[in-house]
DNA sequence: CATGAATGAGTCTTCATTCAT
DNA sequence: TATGAATGAAGACTCATTCAT
């Protein structure tokens, strides 16, 4: 009589470990976004993770390295994506930024794309180090990424050549409020589909409002 | 001559009576921003008011009527500031439209501002009615004001005949855009004095990034 | 220049300052009755004798001394009741135990009556010497008189002799019992309107339970 | 003989958190029949319970969960106790009477026999939902029980055939009241050891107070 | 006599975190 | 790795009581 062969049983665990951290972030995100940094229970996170609220503990050794460490995982694909974004664009910059709108656009549709942003806004008065943070890591990352493609197109004669940053902002600061307006405030844009906001932007974008002679 | 009757000075306690309710709420909203919400400790709401913890259950009867009656408070003032606005920008709407936006870059010039803004983002998801209170009653109103002028100004020619929703997200986007950079995430803007600013916004708003013929 | 006369418009407060104790007690009567003694609030007891919390601190120095003071007021009338009960019974004792269980039935009707006692058994844990108070004061007296009426009885002959207190035990026992259980459990005596509730007990306790002869 | 399997004496935790709810509950029973519901403080309760003032909300999730529980725990035991009592008793209730007359006087000794009742008595006007509890689920299934032994002793012609609640009012009644006395009311009841007690009581019961021709 | 305002002391309850298993 | 059990520390809220007027 041999003894069995070992389990291969062990193998789901193992393979769960591995994913553990990741569910932990992404139930933390949830239950952050649910009710807030302070009001968010460990015990909550850890059953929206599947496990105990000791198991969290395993892997994040307090709540507000949990949080840290959720921004952090959170600004990577960020900066990544703004760094394509340029490189591609290089070639027909005032078309890419077109892209980026209608891109855009279409993920403020989805709340959960602005969880991050909201949650950074909301804890920065009391961590502020996480608001730098995210500051470097991502947004001027991303906001790097656009100027440098505006620059493209003031250097190939697309656009004015005027302060690049202040174009930056005219273009982002439209989409952004709309954007809080809408899944913050819970306002009606008024301003139809995504195509219909991105057409209008653009068009104030880049003919302005006056009257052309 | 008889003397005068005996003065009221004695009333020392019910001048602080009347205050108090003001006097809390600014306590409050200091400490909000400072920590939260959540973190906030009503004891040093009180002890910044200047009373008891006790006391302030006298004036609101839980933390989170302290909290509504200070979103109330501030958003008052708004409304009225926007109508008033509206009113004396009717005649030349243009121009109405710089002094707004001048006003505007420097009011957020000033943390304080732009406080309870931030508090209403960092609450919208816990608080959906305060969010909702915040834009029925100070957002929309402020918008509304600002849409009307820029129909004026559509009217009269001064501007594109062109959604004037949009053309209000344009104009309030980039600072709003701006605020948000500089306060919540502590960046630098690069963008000069409030002068520059408002011009360059200005300069893109009515001109257009475009090159012109 | 003659000083004007005292006021007499200072009447309506003199009345009202003597019949303030009694006010306040009838009140704190209430609302321990509805609340029990410990979550009683003053507040409430003050709000319902018509003054404020403070106004009863003028009366009684605390909510303990208004409890105990409350406890005596209500003892006094009954001690006196027991006392005429028995002078007026000696003649006919047995005709007299029949009217006080026909007047302690009914009296047991009102809830209000039985307050006192339900408030003293609640409290004699924490309180003994309100419970001893009770019982020498009131409970004492009360059970004394009827003793006597019985014993007046037996002398009489038209009673068994035996341990007058065992008689009296027999004779209140049955109708305390009905009355907890009817205002304290709130339950169905099921025994029907007063007189025969008066009716039967008399009878089991005359004749007793046995098949006789 | 193989040396029994390592023995699961480690179970120290494990064996703690089984006993806990009950542990509790007795610490409960303690605190609140010493110093009544409101009076009794969380924290005393956990110390007599050897937990911390958060362990106690492991089990119960607040203070009138803990009292609820307190109370439903106490009336199994009872109604059980009924039920066999009245089983018994099927052959010769009136021996079976004088045996839980006996029984009942004997345990009238032990104040904490009587802490539940007096608990509820003091608790009926705040949490009447308690008292009725009480009542559906103790005193009427012993009441119940009673008046069957009643009945059957009347079937078998050993009493008299009347209202057979009326009798169990005369059986119970005397008893409760001279438990009032004694623990409520601290009085001494004058009647002597418990042979006594149940002596003179069963003689008044069965053969009534009247003198016999 | 009367009270509005104020507070100190206290209690329930919550929760991030630890630890024995 | 995983968790059930446990707790220390903290905070919201309450209330009997005081006091200046």
């Amino acid at each position: 009589m041999t003894s069995p062969p070992a389990p291969p049983q062990s193998r789901r665990w193992r393979r769960r470990a591995e994913a553990r951290p990741e569910e932990i972030l992404e139930a933390a995100l949830a239950e952050f976004i649910k009710n807030g940094f302070e009001a968010a229970r460990m015990e909550d996170i850890a059953k929206r993770a599947g496990l105990s609220k000791a198991g969290v503990y395993l892997y994040f050794e307090s709540k507000e390295v949990l949080l840290k460490a959720l921004i952090r995982a959170k600004i990577t694909p960020l900066a990544e994506q703004a760094a394509v974004m340029a490189a591609a664009g290089a070639a027909n910059p005032l078309f890419a930024l077109r892209a980026i709108a209608d891109m855009a656009v279409r993920l403020l549709r989805d709340p959960s794309r602005l969880a991050v942003p909201r949650l950074v806004i909301g804890l920065s008065a009391r961590f502020p180090d996480i608001a730098e943070h995210y500051r470097t890591h991502a947004a001027e990352i991303a906001l790097g990424a656009l100027i440098g493609l505006i620059e493209t197109a003031m250097a190939k004669g697309q656009l004015r050549a005027i302060d690049p940053r202040a174009a930056a902002r005219a273009f982002i600061g439209p989409m952004f409020f709309e954007a809080m307006w809408t899944h913050v405030l819970g306002g009606e844009s008024g301003l139809g589909d995504p195509e219909k906001l991105v057409e209008s932007h653009f068009d104030i974008l880049l003919n302005g409002l006056e009257v052309r002679a």
